[in-house]
DNA sequence: GCCGGTCTTGACGGGTTCCTGACGCGGGAG
DNA sequence: CTCCCGCGTCAGGAACCCGTCAAGACCGGC
C-alpha cells in the first residue's frame, strides 16, 4: 500500500514493527541509526517515517532537521520519554504525531493511517486517463474528447467503482453491493443495462469494448 | 492567526481553553454539545477542529461522521477515556490526532500547531471572475457587468459555497449542511427556491444556466 | 402596531431516470 | 446437435427530481 521508513535502534522493536506494518499492508524500510535513516529517506522515497528520538549517533531533533528540508511527507516520533517539554519540542521541529514508549501497537497503526490518509489526496491521482475519456473523481466530471458528458447517479456510482480499480478485475458482487446496496447482490441484468449505457457514452466503438470490459461469469475489469 | 472551533460541554475547561487559544493567537469559536458543534463548523468556517468525545446529546463519533463529509480540516480529538481501543476508533472515524485527559496546555498547542502547519494553507483567490459577473469572496460582494448586486445572508451562503470549489460538484446533502445546518439535509427544495434566485439574479439568461448548473441526482456545480 | 424584506412551505407540470421484462445471440456442456 | 446459461439490447411505465410560483410565517426597523 504505502512505504514506511521505520527508524530505531532497538532490533527486537524494529522486527516486531517490520511485522505488524508489513501484516497491515505497508511496505517496510528500517534504519538503526540516524545516518542510515537519512540516506534511506532519500533514496527508498517513503510515504511515511516512523522515527526514534534515542539514535546512538544522532540526537532525534538533528534528524528531523535534516529531513524536514526535503522529505514533506508526515512523520511520527517514537520516545521513550514521555515528557510534556520533549513533545512539543518534536512537534515544533517538524514532526507531526509523537507517541511516547511504551505504546499500543494497532494505536500506533491507526495514527499511521490518518497521517496517510491526510497526505493522500494531494498524491492521489483524482483523474484517471484513457486515450479516448478521462474520469475526474474529485470534480465529478467525465470528459470524451475534451467535451464533458453527462452522467446519471447510478451511471456515475458504477463507473467510479470500476475505474478506482484500474486493471483489477471487479465482481459483479461488489460492484451491485456498493452501487444499490446488499439487497441486490443477484441482479445482474442491472449491470448489464448500466454497463451498456456507460460504453454507449464513453467507448469510442460501444459494440467492440475497449475500455470497460466484461470478465463472464466474474465481473466487469476497468483498463486504461 | 486561525479559527479554532473548541467543542466541550465542561464550561471550565472551556473557558480555559478559550484563553490559552487567544493568547496563541487563535480565533476561537465554542459549543457545548454536538448538535450546536456542527452548526458552527457549517457556519463559521473553522480551520481546525478541537472534539471532545463526551457530549451530553451527540456520541463523539456521530459528531465526526457529520462532520467528516464536508469538512476538510484537521480534527484534533480529546476525551477522558485513554485505552487504545477508543483512540482506534476515533482515529479512524476520520480525526487527526488523540489526545488523553487530562492533558498538558502546551503539548495540545504543540499538536494543533502540527496539524495546521500540514494543514492546506487555502490561499483561494479571493475573487472569483466570469464574463458576465465577479465574486468577491473577501468583500462579500457580487458585481454582475460591473454592478454591485444586493444578496441575501441565505443566497450568499450558498453561492460562496459553489464558488469555492469551481469546476467541481458540490453534492446537495453538502450545500444543505453547510447553509442550513445538518438536520436540513433533506430539504431539496429549499436548494431549488435559492438557486432560481441566484439564476435570477447572476446568469445572463435564467431559464438556460451556464454558470450555475445542475447535475440531476447529485448537486450543482459553478463552472466559470 | 405597521411595514418591508427574507425565509419557509406547499403544490404543480414537465422532463429525466430507474426499474423491469422480453428478446436474440453465442459459447460451453451434455 | 441441442440445450441452457450468461450477456447485450431495447422499450415502456412508474417513480423521482427539478424549476416555478405563490402564499403564509417570521423578524427587524420605524
Amino acid at each position: 500500500m504505502s512505504r514506511v521508513l521505520v527508524v530505531d535502534d532497538d532490533p527486537q522493536l524494529l522486527r516486531a514493527l517490520r511485522i505488524t506494518l508489513r501484516a497491515a499492508g505497508h511496505e517496510v524500510v528500517t534504519a538503526a541509526d540516524g545516518r542510515t535513516a537519512l540516506h534511506e529517506a532519500a533514496s527508498a522515497h517513503p510515504d511515511v517515517v516512523v522515527l526514534d528520538l534515542g539514535l546512538p549517533d544522532l540526537d532525534g531533533t538533528e534528524v528531523l532537521d535534516g529531513l524536514r528540508p526535503w522529505f514533506s511527507g508526515p512523520v511520527l516520533v517514537l520516545s521513550a520519554r514521555g515528557d510534556s517539554h520533549d513533545k512539543v519540542a518534536a512537534l515544533d521541529a517538524g514532526a507531526d504525531d509523537y507517541v511516547s514508549k511504551p505504546f499500543d501497537m494497532s494505536e500506533l497503526l491507526a495514527r499511521l493511517r490518518a497521517l496517510l490518509r491526510r497526505g493522500a489526496p494531494e498524491v492521489d491521482e483524482p483523474v484517471v486517463r484513457t486515450p479516448h475519456f478521462t474520469v475526474d473523481l474529485a470534480a465529478r466530471q467525465v470528459t470524451v474528447d475534451g467535451v464533458p458528458v453527462r452522467l446519471t447517479p447510478t451511471e456515475w456510482a458504477l463507473l467510479s467503482e470500476l475505474v478506482r480499480a484500474p486493471g483489477r478485475l471487479v465482481g459483479q458482487r461488489q460492484l451491485l453491493q456498493s452501487v444499490w446496496g446488499p439487497a441486490y447482490e443477484k441482479e445482474t441484468n442491472y449491470l448489464r443495462v448500466y454497463l451498456a449505457q456507460l460504453r454507449r457514452k464513453l467507448e469510442p466503438d460501444p459494440a467492440a469494448p475497449r475500455y470497460l470490459r466484461t470478465e463472464p461469469g466474474m465481473g466487469y475489469r476497468f483498463t486504461p
